[in-house]
DNA sequence: TTGGCTTCCGTAAACGTTTACGATACTATG
DNA sequence: CATAGTATCGTAAACGTTTACGGAAGCCAA
């Protein structure tokens, strides 16, 4: 079965006949449409992707780029995956594909994203893992290639994002602390480079300073966004001269070393220390249970999917209120690393 | 910049002589060589993917199959991203890239491979997630394209394989408890559709009759490969009638659930129970410190790309003696969580 | 000078698909 | 019956690249 032409010679009709009829095209006849998409379902023909893209200019194909090797997102694998499933259940609807694109380690991501844009590998991109200053947008936007991010930047080029609410995050966070009793609250942020340390941080200031306190700057802890950064922030925080009494952890992987590092100094959450972190697939297992906040991941993958899909012009009507730019929100599920009052 | 018309246009030579010229062919002379390669690199020019798989037959694509919305792998994502930094290193070598063939949870996996095969997206492909009878083997042999399984099965086309030493890991695992006085182990083992419980069950099997043991049928546990599933694991062996004194996990993120329902009852790793189980980002963080298995995950990333290679006829005399089945060793890391003698 | 060899390059076909265009047959309308 | 309109289909060009083939030029030996 080496493509259509053999499919159409098997019928006994032309090319043209066929792919129209595969391609939901308005000319050809019922009959003959029902023909062809049995013959093909029967002799398992499938159009060839390069001779498609190359006639259409267009791959039928969405990318996620990722980077290998690395861990600058704090996320699980639960996450991304379940992105994924709610990204694809929209993308399905178009007969559109995802692909994770996966950047080495080895290879600078910008020189990577050129790569499979000059290519031409995908229709549409997704980004993750957007830093501060994001060359990348820039070079997209002038590409004029679709695409949106997963995740804010100070780079603007009027591209459409997601981002988590990090802000109503830091607001209901502070707030319940506040409530408990708490002055001295301490906050984490991942390195210099992440958009999202700044956004928290700062709303969280603000988020203390509408109830008359100030974030002390030494409460600030940075860290690498994996559970090695749980476990120095905890250190940290107990060699502090002054120390909180609560800690808000803006990024999901590090509960899990925070807790090893309280533990291993004697300070109990839930009962020395008030924390309050991210949910991820082990936050309810571990003792005491983490105070989190979670999110409905498929739905923020389909309703990625629909703002991306949206800045592309072939599916565009189909989505003419999808939001450009979006924070999504996260729930407070409460556990026991907080309830104490002071 | 459309194509290699204008580059050739630019450079006022034919586009039969730049295409040589950038596929390193012999029939161009150096100087002309170089100033194409020179104009490329200036005027960003990147052979367009679907033209060159048209002409070619090949995509230059290697694609790693993953399904998406399922925790099916007992996997993190650390161990996925490390093993693919470890194949694009060898990839590298030939220009191939590596994307991630997402299947939805939505869609069935046959189907799925049966549409990206037909389409030519790839070159060769990476499976994961293998299951007891897998029917994707006999599918991608009947195709004739390139393929490697991460993970045994029944289903045996002849196909490479790689997979984790479970044989070695149930030796040592077994050998160290019994010498540490214990008779009553117990193991986990995945749901039924996993090969991997099968062999490291039996393995157990066999270890503990080299000291005389039996395995008792009710000291088999089975769960799903994640936190809940260790969660479940742990409510059972406490229910046991006669409970065992240690317990081999063969999922990575299990061990965290099961922490946390041992301590509910009030029995602790180390002290009550041994534990033993395998390495992941958090293993060393719970307390006590998990006594688990590691391996070495970008090498096994880059073999595995090397045994892919060897059964691909463009690239295998790279690659004589790339083992065709292998099982990748792993280290014991001593922690805490199994120090105790009977 | 002639012939053969080598080096380098241009020409054009081919890959599998989509689609603009035109052709045919049939229907309806006057 | 003539004409216009419609439904359906076939033809062929085009997408961007690679590569088989042949040709031109230069060199060397006989």
């Amino acid at each position: 079965m080496t493509g259509i032409r053999e499919l159409a010679r098997h019928l006994d009709i032309s090319i043209g006949t066929v792919s129209r009829a595969l391609n939901g095209k308005p000319d050809v006849n019922e009959e003959t449409r029902r023909r062809v998409l049995e013959a093909a379902e029967k002799l398992g023909y499938v159009a060839n992707q390069s001779g498609r893209a190359l006639r259409k200019g267009s791959t039928g194909v969405i990318g996620f780029m990722m980077q290998t090797g690395r861990e600058i997102t704090g996320q699980g694998d639960t996450f991304f995956m379940s992105v994924f499933d709610g990204v694809q259940t929209v993308l399905a609807r178009h007969r559109l594909d995802l692909v994770a694109l996966l950047c080495s380690s080895e290879e600078d991501p910008q020189a990577y994203l050129r790569r499979v844009v000059a290519r031409g590998f995908a229709d549409g991109i997704i980004l993750s893992a957007t830093r501060r200053h994001d060359e990348r947008f820039e070079f997209l936007a002038r590409s004029n290639i679709p695409f949106i991010a997963l995740g804010r930047s100070l780079t603007d080029v009027g591209q459409s994002w997601f981002d988590l609410d990090f802000e109503g995050m830091a607001d209901t966070a502070i707030d319940r602390l506040v409530s408990h009793g708490h002055r001295h609250i301490a906050v984490t942020r991942p390195h210099d480079d992440m958009n999202l340390g700044y956004v928290f941080v700062d709303r969280c200031r603000q988020a203390l300073a509408r109830h008359g306190l100030t974030l002390d700057e030494a409460h600030v802890f940075r860290s690498t966004p994996n559970e090695a950064g749980g476990y120095q922030i905890a250190r940290d925080l107990i060699a502090c001269k002054k120390r909180p009494t609560a800690v808000v952890l803006v990024n999901e992987a590090i509960a899990i070393g925070l807790y090893r590092g309280l533990n291993e100094a004697g300070v109990k959450p839930g009962r020395d220390i008030a924390v309050i972190g991210r949910q991820s697939p082990h936050s309810q297992f571990l003792s005491p249970r983490l105070t989190c906040f979670s999110l409905a991941l498929r739905e923020l993958g389909s309703s990625l999917a629909e703002s991306l899909l949206a800045t592309m012009p072939a599916y565009s009507k189909h989505y003419p209120d999808a939001a450009a730019r979006r924070l999504w929100p996260m729930d407070l599920v409460p556990g026991e690393s907080d309830i104490f009052n002071l």
